[in-house]
Parts: structure tokens; sequence; C-alpha cells
DNA sequence: AACTATTTATAAGA
DNA sequence: TTCTTATAAATAGTT
């Protein structure tokens, strides 16, 4: 139980320090993923225990390698991009892909909001075209999965042949 | 005063999704700062709104660029990541448009059954917008399609021409 | 920004 | 490490 107000500050037990450490890490990430979810935001977590001992979360789109990209050119300026030209390329796709995938998202969040706002009173014209429409998307939708799923099979290809071990 | 259980999905109201962003980043900035106080523990959050602001903390002695450059020599080796490496992220990146777009699809069988269980009640009015809107995200899925031809496309040149390797 | 009814996090104990 | 529980702390809705 808690026993009264606490004070914030170093936990000289060495053992109470590490329970802490866990405690809280575990309700800070909470925290962070709630506030990614909650607020549509962008978050990133670092932390290194007193052990040197690293913990991460974060639910950017493309992991903690971008987010760290994206807050050294807010705050630095430095764009560093990895050597080679290949995969600079391929992270400008996958940049693209994110940003339609978004745009989608967005597209799908009004079209919820529109449907819900305006459910209710009478005939079915429409309705069918609707339904149309719907399962065009999800046929769409599918497809893309096929071709996603192909990518990742020829990238696992493409890695075991580089990198055997 | 918080009134039920709070369900933590994205808040659609612009102005309350701000105001809890505000609230909920003060709150994560005071549990990371306490648990580097409490822990001894080296801590960064790095936060982008959704309308792209960045807010970070961090409790190091030479702050964010510090943790950043100790997170990259954990997690990466160095800046530069071999071509196995970057074969192996982007395999990942694949791996997660996937889970989204299974989501998104997800998310349009939902949409399916709100429109069967909603029919019926009422006029055409934003009928029009409705299926502009589906008109739209298709026009956008083909773009999608389109671009992820190309990248097979392209992968699998790049898989011929690093395979004989 | 302040208030406050509630929910949520958590310190200590087991 | 995990569970329990008394209590402190956070916070959603309101003003």
């Amino acid at each position: 139980m808690v026993r009264g107000k606490t004070v914030i500050e170093r936990i000289e037990n060495t053992t109470s320090r590490q329970v802490t450490f866990s405690k809280r890490k575990s309700g800070l990430f909470k925290k962070a993923r709630e506030l990614g979810v909650l607020c549509d935001a962008q978050v990133a977590v670092v932390l290194f225990s007193n052990t040197g001992r690293l913990y991460d979360y974060s639910n950017c789109n493309s992991g903690m390698k971008s987010i760290i990209e994206r807050y050294q050119h807010v705050k630095e300026g430095q764009q560093f991009m990895s050597a080679s030209a290949e995969a600079k390329f391929w992270q400008a796709e996958g940049e693209r892909l994110r940003q339609q995938l978004h745009n989608l998202q967005e597209n799908h969040r009004q079209l919820l909001g529109q449907h819900l706002s305006g459910l209710g009173l009478e005939d079915m014209r429409g309705l069918e075209s609707q339904l149309e429409t719907s399962i065009h998307n999800i046929r769409l939708t599918k497809v893309m999965l096929r071709v996603l799923d192909l990518i990742v099979e020829i990238m696992q290809n493409m890695y075991i042949d580089i990198m055997p071990l």
C-alpha cells in the first residue's frame, strides 16, 4: 500500500529501485501508448536503467528509426541517410506508402463519421451502391495484402541470399 | 469529472483531442521525470502531435543528443546499416504495412456491418457526398496499387541483380 | 486555468 | 515475477 505522499528522490535500496523501475516503466509505456491512440500522436520513449540496459517504446509508423530521424530533422536540421542509394530509395517509397495509407485512413474516418451522422430515417435507395463500394474497397485491400505478402516474401529471399546466417 | 471507464481510442473531436494531448503530455513528462529521479535512469520522450508539432523531454546529462546516440549504438551498432540490415528493416516495414492494411480491412467490414444494421430510415441527404468519398478511396487505393506494383517490379529487378553475387 | 468525481497507478506486502 | 490492496495520483468533463 502507498503509505504517504511519495517523495521523488533516488531510491537507495537497489532491489526497491529495480522493482520500482520495472513497475513505472510499464506505467510510462502504457501512458505513452494511450497518448498515441487517444490523440493520434507519434510517440517514442527511450530508457536506460542505471544498470545500463535499454528499453524503448514507439508507436510510430516506421518505429524508432523514423521518429529519431524526424526529431533530428526538426531539432538539428541534420538528415543522415544511410549510405546505400537503394536504401534511400526504399525509404522514400516507404514514406510515400505511409502517406497514402494515412490519407486512406483519414478518408475512412470521414466516411465512417458521415455514415454515423447520416444514419437513421428512410428509404433504401443508394444502399446497394454503398455496399458495392464497400465490397470493392475490401477486395482492393485484399489485393494490396497479397501484393504486400509478395514484397515480404521477396525481401525475405533477398535477406537470406545476402546474409546466409 | 471522469464519468466512466475511459475507452482508449482516437478522440474524434479536435478540441477534446488537443486538450487531452496537452494534459496527458504533461502527465507523461512528469512520469518520465519521476522515473529518472527515483530509479536513476536516463529517460527520453519524443512526441509529435497530430498537427506535426514536436515536444520532447530528456533528463540526460548531455540531453537528447546523447541518449539518441546511445540508443543508436545499442540498437544499430553505428549509423551505417549494412545492405542486409536495410533489407531486414524494410522487410519489417512491409510486415507492418500489411498489418495496417489488415486492420483497415477489418474496419471496412465493420463499416459494412453498420450499414446493414443502420439501413432503412432516412432521406438521401449526404448520400452523394458519401459516394464521392468512397470513389475517392477507390482512387487512392488504385494509386497505392500502382505504387506497390512499381515496388514489386523494382524489387524483382534488384533481386535479380543481387542474386548472382 | 481550476475544480472534482472517478478512474488509474502504484508502494508495500505476500 | 505476479497478485493484492490501501492510498496517492491522474484525469475527463465541466465551469
